[in-house]
RNA sequence: GCGCCCGUAGCUCAGCUGGAUAGAGCGUUGGUUUCCGAAGCCAAAGGUCGCAGGUUCGAAUCCUGCCGGGCGCGCCA
């Protein structure tokens, strides 16, 4: 059943990548967020909006740990004195103990230090909390992640590669807030392209019984293609059809039959599924990404008929220039929207109509209250049109959001789109194992691979390569253009996924140390100049990961990583901590290294990194 | 033509709802291992934040205009 359409009025429910979410969805538990709440109240006491009691770690550490800039702002709209303001507040804030420095800086910053004691403590909470500080939503919704979009009969090459890790990380960020996600690898498997490789059989093999109409008997149970054989044909035939107009006729023309139900065809395309998810998801396995759903655009084929239908039926369909199209454009837009494509002239469907029939399906099947699309920015007017059209057809009511969180186009370190020297485009699984390989002669130089099995040795290859891949390419956040750098993406010294491992496999090796010595983490610590850079840095964990999860950000939590792995490396070599002859101390400092390690390998899971034990 | 995105160090990029001295990595230069993993650490050099206005006590961040680049704009996905 299809919802009456309220197609006069549109209102803009779909957003953009970068409009934020007002909505606060997590209670997070960093220390800055405690802080806020002290020092908000005093801005409420104050007669000030607490809001503008927001407490940040400062950006001038040299100056003080903490910093709130909302004096200045409150003296703005009271127009009074902002150091006046600010010292009005402090004077309500001198009566708390959470503070051992609390002054005016400035134009009117208020920089404050925490005491040692409330520091301590908020850190033993962290490390007593599984979670480590990482609270649920308090509103758990249903969640469909849309990514992939891998297309059947085509490789997996590096542009998928995006669009996998990044839908990969939201939804184990997603996942830990709480939220039900279900994932879905959407396949491209009903568009021209399986035309395109049908004809070519057809013309190769027109013996073969898929393309005789008089069979009438059980299709062969095993593949006539394998996906190597898919991988040579699709690019020969596609080229074939864009020299030759009647060659690309006969690929329309199987398109068309296919999507009407050829029973040969069927058959055979039912062959290229079946060869591709395998191929699929053996690439996956390497990636160590799954998914819950393995639908694709094939999977909304029987719905389509009667959205189309209904929207005939309500006069929203109509005929143009031989296609049968739905307007989704407004009186208020300020640019060109083309009508939406049901349906072909040559009687086919493209994507904008699967996509529609989707969210339908989607809807009726599992009441999401967001569906998310991880799909490159250039498809951006595409979706705009499909989620118009969705709420014209009542696919999807107004109230849930759909998003198109997109990603720009990879181009090679020349700025042109990233070509392989012999002009193609690489292959996925050549970019891991050229990642393997050289994580392998790595391992080889270092002496503690000396000692290890073979199974061993590759699986750290395996994890430092993935690291390095994935690290490489989420640590970006540009919604626009990015420039894919093999070297980049398979190094592994300074800013990389491989030396995120290297200090969590540091801390772990230190730990294993320990234990054989008998020394355990302390509950309480002790926090001189090095260890509470560290100290601080620790509490900082439930802001990223919120940032991460409002804005679709994994890159957030990179930096967060990074700058963990980097603290942490620097307290290394400035502290003693297994030597350590203070037996309290060094129990302390255990315990940081202890919370640092969980951190990393909480963060680095969330980005879908794993960490060995030795490398 | 219309629309979207981008322009920050030699290169690749961070910089969240405007805040104090704009940060990383790579690359360059110099130091560092008789102590827990040197895939490390410490330090130096390197930037008129594309340009010009505007708003503001305060702008890389917000607004306007220009310049430069990428992408999209009905029967591919």
């Amino acid at each position: 059943m299809i919802c009456a359409p309220e197609h006069k009025i549109l209102p803009v429910i779909y957003q953009k990548d970068k409009v934020k979410s007002v909505k606060k969805e997590t209670v997070v538990a960093s220390l800055a967020n405690k802080l806020t709440e002290i020092v908000g109240a005093a801005f409420e006491a104050c007669g000030l909006p607490p809001e503008l009691g927001r407490v940040a770690v400062s950006d001038r550490q040299d100056l003080a740990q903490f910093q709130c800039n909302g004096a200045m702002a409150a003296a703005k709209q009271a127009k009074k004195n902002p150091r006046e303001v600010a010292q009005a507040v402090i004077e309500v804030l001198q009566s708390r103990k959470e503070f051992s420095k609390i002054e005016i800086a400035g134009p009117g910053f208020i920089n404050l230090n925490v005491t040692d004691e409330y520091l301590a403590a908020h850190l033993a909470s962290v490390a007593g909390d599984a979670r480590l500080g990482v609270d649920r939503t308090a509103k758990a919704e249903t969640v469909i992640l849309d990514y992939g979009g891998y297309n059947i009969a085509k490789p997996l090459h590096v542009g998928h590669l995006r669009s996998t890790i990044i839908g990969d990380a939201i939804n184990k960020i997603m996942k830990t807030a709480g939220h039900k996600t279900i994932s879905d690898v959407h396949f491209g498997d009903w568009g021209t392209q399986m035309g395109i490789v049908i004809s070519e059989l057809e013309i190769m093999h027109p013996e073969w019984p898929y393309f005789d109409e008089a069979f009438a008997k059980e299709y062969p149970k095993e593949s006539p293609v394998t996906i190597a054989d898919l991988d040579r044909i699709y690019p020969e035939a596609s080229k074939a059809c864009k020299e030759n107009e009647v060659r690309l006729e006969k690929a329309k023309a199987a398109t068309r039959a296919l999507q009407g139900g050829h029973r040969g065809y069927r058959a055979l395309w039912q062959h290229f599924v079946d060869v591709s998810v395998a191929d699929v998801k053996k690439n996956l396995a390497t990636l160590n990404v799954d998914f819950d759903l393995w639908d694709g655009e094939a999977s909304a084929n029987p719905s389509v008929k009667p959205i189309v239908d209904d929207l005939k039926a309500k006069k929203l369909a109509f005929e143009s220039d031989g296609a049968l199209v739905m307007a989704v454009a407004k009186n208020d837009d300020n640019k060109e929207m083309p009508p939406l494509i049901l349906y072909k002239s040559d009687g086919a469907v493209m994507y904008g109509t699967t996509d529609l029939a989707t969210i339908f399906d989607r809807m009726q099947k599992y009441k999401p209250a967001k569906i998310i699309y991880i799909v490159d920015q250039r498809q951006s007017l595409h979706f705009e049109q499909v989620f118009r059209a969705a709420r014209i057809s009542g696919a999807a009511p107004n109230d849930v959001e759909l998003l198109h969180t997109g990603f720009g186009t990879m181009n090679g370190t020349d700025g042109k789109p990233f070509k392989t020297r012999a002009g193609g485009v690489m292959k996925l699984e050549d970019l891991i194992s050229m990642g393997v390989e050289k994580a392998r002669a790595r391992l080889a130089e270092a002496d503690l691979a000396q000692d290890m099995g073979a199974a061993e040795r590759e699986d750290i290859a395996h994890k430092v390569a993935i690291a390095a891949i994935k690290f490489a390419d989420l640590q970006n956040n540009r919604t626009a253009d990015y420039v894919f750098d093999i070297d980049r993406m398979t190094s592994f010294e300074g800013k990389t996924g491989p030396y995120l491992l290297y200090q969590a496999v540091r801390i772990k090796s230190l730990l294993r140390k320990a234990a054989e010595q008998g020394f355990k983490p302390g509950k309480t610590f002790i926090l001189q100049d090095a260890d509470k850079t560290l100290a601080l840095l620790l509490t900082e964990l439930p802001d990223a990961f919120d940032g991460a999860l409002r804005n679709y950000t994994p890159h957030l939590l990179c930096d967060y990583a990074y700058r963990l792995a980097t603290a942490f490396s620097s307290f290394y070599a400035a502290c003693h901590i297994l030597s350590e002859a203070d037996e309290a101390l060094r129990a302390s400092r255990l315990a940081l290294c202890e919370i640092t390690q969980r951190q990393l390998e909480l963060v680095l899971g969330l980005l879908g990194i794993g960490v060995p034990e030795r490398m």
